[in-house]
DNA sequence: TCACTACCTGT
DNA sequence: CAGGTAGTG
């Protein structure tokens, strides 16, 4: 039987990625409602599904640590004997095994990662958009804006993921007029209901999100419906064969390069998805950091820390409304305002306020002894590699 | 354009 | 009521 991989246990069948806490904090990324898909399976690691491999992420200081779990997914006779596939599936414990030293043919120079590694590294740096610095950004938004700055000191590293649209525009349809505890139930279930199994760790299953073509079987309402979805199980069917039929399967993701409002016009035809989920899956899959889905919550926060009236005294939050308070923040923070404002949606989470005294009330000098002897074994194998790929 | 309501289900 | 949407006046 797998188990979920620990960095303590193994530190050297895990591979990093330089990458400073301050530009990524897993936790309140991970746990701010983005997505739905990550679990803490031990401290401070994260179990999920991403781009259809089982990964588990941890962090130090200034590395990002990532595991990736093999899985067999080759339909084929020997499914029928799935159990005990998995039982002998072991965890990728060995590194020098997979890491072949490619060598560039020039300047003898060879990079550090087998192909398979370059890939996945590369999936992680793009999930992540760690291209995109964020420490800019918060300066940015702290010179314009003194109540971003002033949360933004304790909530530093909360980025934007780059979610697969097929993924982030289903899940986003389960969340009308529901909480994300509940969210994260529907989403579970949905996988393990229509998804691929990937592989089981600690007698947890993995499952991949549903494709398209899962999702649009007739059939699949009435399941979802048994599964507590309510009336939005209809919504998912509907707006999957709305995509197979009047559209492409490819439609989604084609939308990356159009502009933001047509985007979200486009998908705003989909049942179930009206100007809150739109602009969640701009934001979060399809590329438009100007985008900035607006809830009741995002409206209180407006009234709240920014004084903010609407033109009209209205009482609920019309499309008119919802338009003003996504221009005011456009205008207060520019382009990325969908990330800036991710920010202050991360700090208002009843969960993470405890955060804010923790760090207060945190002795500053404490070394992290721990972290640093990991982030020290980051450094020794990326030198160990160096030194391989002269051979 | 705005207000109101029903829609599923769990806490 | 909850991190909405769609249908109706």
């Amino acid at each position: 039987m797998s188990q979920h991989a620990l960095l303590s246990a193994s530190c050297k069948a895990w591979r990093s990625l330089s990458c400073p806490r301050s530009e990524l904090r897993l936790d309140l990324t991970l746990g701010c409602g983005q997505t739905f898909r990550w679990r803490e399976t031990a401290d401070s690691h994260w179990t999920g599904v991403m781009r259809g491999k089982v990964w588990t992420l941890t962090q130090t200081e200034d590395t990002l640590w990532y595991y990736v779990y093999s899985h067999n997914n080759n339909p084929g006779p020997e499914n029928r004997q799935k159990g005990k596939v998995e039982e002998e599936e072991q965890l990728l414990g060995k590194m020098s095994k997979r890491t072949t030293c490619i060598k560039q043919e020039d300047e003898g120079l060879c990079t550090v990662l087998s192909e398979p590694d370059k890939k996945e590294e590369e999936l992680l740096r793009d999930y992540f958009q760690l291209d995109v610095k964020l420490g800019d950004l918060y300066k940015n938004w702290s010179t314009v804006d003194p109540h971003f700055k002033h949360t933004a000191n304790i909530f530093t590293g909360v980025r934007l993921l780059r979610q697969d649209p097929v993924e982030c525009l289903f899940s986003f349809i389960c969340s009308s007029n529901n909480h994300i505890s509940r969210i994260q139930g529907m989403v579970e279930r949905l996988c393990q209901t229509l998804g691929t199994l990937l592989c089981k760790l600690d007698d947890v299953a993995y499952h991949d999100f549903p494709s398209l073509q899962d999702l649009t079987d007739p059939c699949v309402e009435m399941r979802l419906r048994d599964l507590g979805f309510g009336y939005r199980a209809r919504f998912l069917q509907q707006s999957s064969q709305m995509i197979m039929n009047s559209h492409h399967p490819d439609w989604l993701q084609s939308l990356r390069s159009t502009p933001y409002l047509q985007a979200r016009d486009a998908l705003r035809t989909l049942p179930g998805v009206g100007l809150k989920v739109a602009d969640c899956v701009c934001l979060m899959s399809l590329d438009k950091f100007e985008a900035l889905p607006v809830d009741t919550h995002v409206w209180q926060i407006a009234k709240r820390d920014y004084n903010f009236a609407p033109g009209t005294s209205q009482k609920t939050l019309t499309d008119r409304v919802y338009k003003e308070i996504g221009d005011f923040y456009r205008k207060l923070w520019g382009p990325y305002a969908g990330w800036a404002q991710s920010v202050l949606f991360c700090a208002d989470l009843k969960k993470f306020q405890k955060l804010k005294e923790e760090v207060l009330s945190e002795d500053k000098t404490e070394l992290k002894i721990d972290e640093r002897k990991r982030d020290r074994c980051a450094e020794k194998q990326k030198t160990q590699k160096k030194k391989s790929k002269r051979t």
